[in-house]
DNA sequence: CTACTGAGTGAGTGTACACTTACTTTCGTC
DNA sequence: GACGAAAGTAAGTGTACACTCACTCAGTAG
């Protein structure tokens, strides 16, 4: 109703976007949704996007940027290379905040493989995140908080998959996923792996 | 054409559509199509299960048994507890032999989350692929192989979240997301975490 | 030989939904 | 104050696809 110029309307349109295919699925969204809850009709949605799948990569390209960005903030304050770490081992983006909603777009994402296009977005969107966090992985080693037995780059494919998996089950609401009958949670399992048990402060 | 009795037929719709799922995916696929490579009509699908939805949780199911049974024979011939972790490691389910087209459902299943019978479905199949490590690291850590600072639930959970990112990871085909440059295996990384570097034989 | 059961089929039906066409309204600028 | 560009709309269109209806035929039991 109320006008936009168009870049505002673009990027109006991924918010809703964004909350839409978080509560349905990506499949489980119509374009005619999409338009109703942004307050506009369909056509606009094709002003701005080629298709609903164009829409969809720009959306995943835009989630990747944001992860990072909050990555970034949300390790600034820590006093040093071992406590960022730790910082990032509680810092899933998959289910903290407000990345929860948007994730599991990135998860919908990956079984929409079949397409080439998404399938790129995807790779690059993981290559990014695997990318920032092989470089905490050097400072922390650099720093010598975290042993050199293991390269950066597959220790931090490891907590990738990690992290992934978390993700995951955390997404199907399994039960106590987490953390076992004496309150332990896998991220203090991480945490003790990699950073030893010397004392730390965050 | 040929004429089959109704549990074989049963039998042989789901092998096909875990072939079909696999290849192009759960929405990808049309009830036309798995009846063509049943070599059957549509109304056929629909006199073994009330819905293309009732046929995907009968094959979740199926697959959740199929892959605790293989484990079991993977695991048989191990000489100790520490060897049989030690396979269970190498033997991701999502990417080994046969289960790799079949997990592509599983990972299909996860976006269906909205859909109270699908996540049902799944939450079983977790729970009872964690119940089974769960044992495995008892059996590990009775035995003296692994050590005894976390319990064998946490570990279980661990070893399932590093399993599934893998896994997806994997099924996205990223480009080395478990081999470092010096050849080393996101593998190896967890072995040598969980069983330590002594010398073992499988 | 007949009659019943259950495996099978050809030809729809209804609907959901991505995407379009042809048209109107708003607004900055010259 | 007019005109061109950009933002918007109402009302389709085409098609893909889950699911069904009404019927046929094969094999076995009495």
């Amino acid at each position: 109703m109320t006008r936009l110029p168009a870049a505002q309307r673009r990027e109006q349109l991924l918010d809703t976007a964004s909350k839409l295919f978080a509560e349905k699925g990506y499949s489980g969204s119509t374009t005619a949704e999409l338009a109703r809850a942004a307050g506009v009709t369909e056509p606009i949605i094709y002003r701005h996007f080629s298709s609903k799948k164009d829409l969809f990569i720009a959306l995943l390209e835009r989630t990747g940027k944001q992860t990072i960005q909050r990555w970034e903030e949300h390790l600034a304050s820590a006093p040093d290379p071992a406590a960022r770490l730790g910082r990032l081992i509680g810092a899933n983006p998959m289910v903290i905040g407000e990345g929860r909603g948007v994730y599991r777009v990135v998860v919908q994402a990956m079984t929409e493989i079949d397409d080439e296009d998404i399938l790129l977005a995807l790779q690059n969107h993981i290559a990014s995140l695997h990318k920032f966090l092989e470089g905490e992985v050097v400072r922390a080693q650099e720093a010598g908080a975290v042993g050199k037995s293991f390269s950066p780059e597959i220790t931090a494919w490891l907590l990738m998959h990690l992290g992934l998996g978390y993700g995951m089950l955390a997404a199907l609401r399994i039960h106590g996923h987490a953390v076992d009958k004496g309150g332990v949670h896998v991220r203090d399992v991480v945490e003790r792996l990699m950073l030893g048990t010397r004392d730390r402060q965050y």
